[in-house]
DNA sequence: CCCCGGACCTGACACAGCATCAGATACCGG
DNA sequence: CCGGTATCTGATGCTGTGTCAGGTCCGGGG
């Protein structure tokens, strides 16, 4: 899953990981520590990440806590593995969510297109990406990268689009403050939706929002 | 610190808390008591949500643990009465920051007012209020209501200006949707820092979408 | 086919943090 | 000064962490 990436050279993912006790993992191992990884995601659907614990994982994965130490040296570190995976993975997507769009023919679909997308990546991977916005903000600078990482794509495509089209304003901060939202959103939709307002709604409203910020419509 | 509010029905505070063993406590038990709480909040600043550990507390507090659970069942609980204090405190502050603007005189000034004092306070509690927030996400209800119940003062005043001013969309969501968005960037600023976004240009940004947004201007 | 060496796994253990309770101590009114 | 209640804590059993030595599994060479 981990690969090597030196593009921006933004985050550094060392490609040979290694076992806690030096050798490389070959086929057999690499499963286990996959099994740890789905374990924990799974686990992270229904327990609170502070009540994470190493036994209730290795049991997931049906193995021994053991067996856990001899691929991540504690809980923080799958969490570190899971959203740099995720990172990985989506960097290039969600750029591409952003800068595949005709903004100059359909801005308006366009922009909800991105709404929905954005929203509904943010949904499926709640439970990681809630760990990644705690660990970020308590400081660490691990996830702090990870999460640079993966907003970057859709930030600068965001920020390109605003610094073409001229909108008044730091186009830098107004992509960062757009993504942000669209993050925070998809994040506390339940709450919204408790105060009566619906999925399409709030999809039009933050669409709204993008339209408005970044394409520059009134 | 915690008192009865029954205005809203929105949330139950029970006002007469009890220690552990069902008495209740004196001057000198809820001094000891306080003592938990800020001792709690002083190590937030430092530690991991993760890492906090009741014994640090205690030590933190100048006391031992034992006495830590005669006023709390565990660490999450004194959060929970963190989160509900702040809450409390400053759930009308919120609101009247909206709602003592004048709009229609000054509108791009109230913007900004509302969006550098969200900001503040966001960012001068942020270690209980990401707590708050990563607990509401994790669906936990008693976290879910103080939280909404922080932000309603906010986010019915906004609503209701966005109301008057007939703005296109649903006002609900939008105010919704905008406080969301003050919370998040006041979390993430570090981010945004580190891509070259100053504060004033954040609070500018932050501003000309509450104005967009609910005022409906240009 | 078997057997051997490295890859992989785990039981056993020492220690940290949790949670409880009985008994010690501090404080207050009389 | 005294008794009684509020408050505190040392002692204790239990859960989870992290490490290691030794056991099991497996594929390739003989």
């Amino acid at each position: 899953m981990t690969t090597v990436d030196e593009q921006t050279g933004t985050v550094e993912i060392d490609s040979d990981l290694r076992a806690a006790d030096g050798r490389v993992p070959g086929r057999r191992g690499l499963a286990t520590r996959q099994k740890l990884l789905s374990a924990t995601r799974e686990l992270l659907d229904s327990v609170a990440y502070r009540d994470l614990k190493v036994v209730d994982i290795a049991q997931e994965a049906g193995t021994s806590p053991a067996t856990f130490y001899q691929y991540f040296p504690d809980v923080e570190s799958v969490m570190l593995a899971l959203a740099s995976d995720l990172s990985e993975a989506w960097h290039g997507d969600l750029r591409k969510l952003v800068s595949n769009r005709d903004w100059d023919g359909d801005p308006d679909g366009s922009a909800k297109v991105v709404a929905d997308g954005m929203l509904e990546f943010w949904t499926r991977h709640k439970p990681v990406l809630r760990v990644l916005d705690l660990a970020s903000m308590e400081g660490d600078l691990r996830f702090r990268d990870i999460r640079s990482f993966l907003l970057a794509g859709a930030t600068s495509a965001l920020m390109d689009l605003a610094a073409e089209r001229r909108i008044p304003g730091d186009p830098m901060a107004s992509a960062g403050v757009v993504v942000g939202m669209l993050a925070h959103v998809a994040n506390h939709q339940h709450g919204l939706e408790r105060w009566g307002v619906s999925h399409d709604v709030l999809v039009d409203t933050v669409a709204g929002i993008i339209r408005r910020t970044i394409v520059g419509l009134p």
